[in-house]
DNA sequence: CATTCCCTTTAGTATGTACTAATACCATAC
DNA sequence: GTATGGTATTAGTACATACTAAAGGGAATG
């Protein structure tokens, strides 16, 4: 429990853990070491010293868990990167796509202060600009289906980029200038199972999009 | 010159060796220990690196002197530090006395993308919110006198408040609460050299400030 | 000339964050 | 049961950034 504040090394790895746990997915230092892209031996020693201080447990089977403080530290950071993008998007006018980039850099010095002044002049959001839900705010995505599962012909509208997916700077180009965006129309298109890819129509026409890409895009259906 | 870009500390020295600099003080080691509150050993080291990586000379006189690149790497820190302190007060109404300290976290997380949406939602800003020039703006405040030379009966309007006092909260915090901020008037009530104290009256009554403070509080004489 | 003051450096250490190479562990598949 | 693939660890190293303790240098002062 020594330290008070976690170093920004510390906050990305708070943040990662408590979006896989709020997935459901395993919560395992191979994650971390794809998503941080470090290497394994890095994560190890990464996870001794945020046992020690008390961010998280390690359970005899390896998986990992935030403790209460790391829980509570995992919203603050991940609040902050969201609000962030949002100020970058709407006050600065920064694409959508590079918002995230961005954010990602700022979001380990701003105080408590600035993110409540940030809360109010966003009219305290409950998405994040690519969909994704604040800490507490889950319920609002629950009810999105993934994109992947659609069939051909299906109304729909997208709602949701996946965290993880505004990591790749080429995709998030990719999308924005195909207006796969929170908010866009679009119709199905064609899927292709044995190819992996679905495409779909919207205003700026012909969009294929690979399917395990497509898993982490959220849409609600029209009518 | 290894890296490309400096790291947080090094953004650090190269703001204050560029600001003894333009005041055309003796830049050495000794004065990045008490500005940057480190030992002395660890400037020793870290000016090492600064050399190594083309940053700085040092003179067989020991004086520190910004390379071209390092003048354009220190320009680009202070910039960013201005306009982030503008973006707080202005945009997040953050207090006056407290922008500095959150600019100076933020300052190293600001890419050239965002210090140009900046530029342009502030207004290319001439003077950071407490009235010290931006890089090539200096012609600005050389016109302006310390409040150390003023004498008793002077009517006076606050300028500047030098970027070395801008690192005390607490004074801020005085300052601020007693209107010594650029654009406030006042009136030399008393100056008392064998006490090293000037008192003013202003708005908000009479304030009393050390003289040593003084010398780094620029006026302009009123008529 | 010796003392003092200011400044800088050397030596030794610590910590966080990274790496590679090699090893170990475990479950599943063949 | 042994091979494989996924995972984690140990061992050894590197680098940036910090510290203290101690020594060394130069200028000014007495
Ligand atoms: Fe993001
Ligand atoms: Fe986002
Ligand atoms: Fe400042
Ligand atoms: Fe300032």
């Amino acid at each position: 429990m020594t330290e008070l504040t976690p170093t920004p090394t510390i906050e990305d790895y708070l943040g990662i853990i408590f979006t896989l746990e709020r997935d459901g997915e395993e919560v395992i230092g191979a994650r971390l070491s794809e998503l941080l892209e470090v290497s394994a031996p890095t994560v190890t020693v990464t996870l001794r010293r945020m046992v020690r201080d008390g961010w998280i447990n390690i359970t005899p089977a390896r998986k990992i868990e935030l403790t209460p403080k790391g829980v509570d530290a995992a919203k603050a950071v991940i609040r902050r990167h969201m609000l962030t993008e949002w100020m970058l998007a709407k006050i600065l006018n920064l694409p959508w796509s590079k918002v995230h980039e961005e954010a990602h850099r700022i979001e380990h010095s701003i105080s408590s202060e600035v993110e409540l002044s940030l809360i109010d002049k966003l009219d305290d959001p409950a998405l994040c600009p690519h969909g994704n839900p604040m800490p507490g705010q889950e319920s609002i995505s629950s009810k999105w289906k993934p994109l992947s599962e659609c069939i051909t012909g299906d109304k729909i509208i997208i709602e949701r980029i996946h965290e993880f997916l505004e990591e790749d700077p080429v995709l998030m180009d990719y999308l924005e200038s195909n207006q796969i965006v929170p908010g866009k129309q679009a119709v199905i298109n064609e899927i292709l199972p044995f190819n992996k890819t679905i495409t779909l129509k919207n205003e700026s026409g012909i969009v294929t999009l690979g399917l395990d890409i497509a898993k982490s895009i959220y849409i609600e259906k029209q009518h």
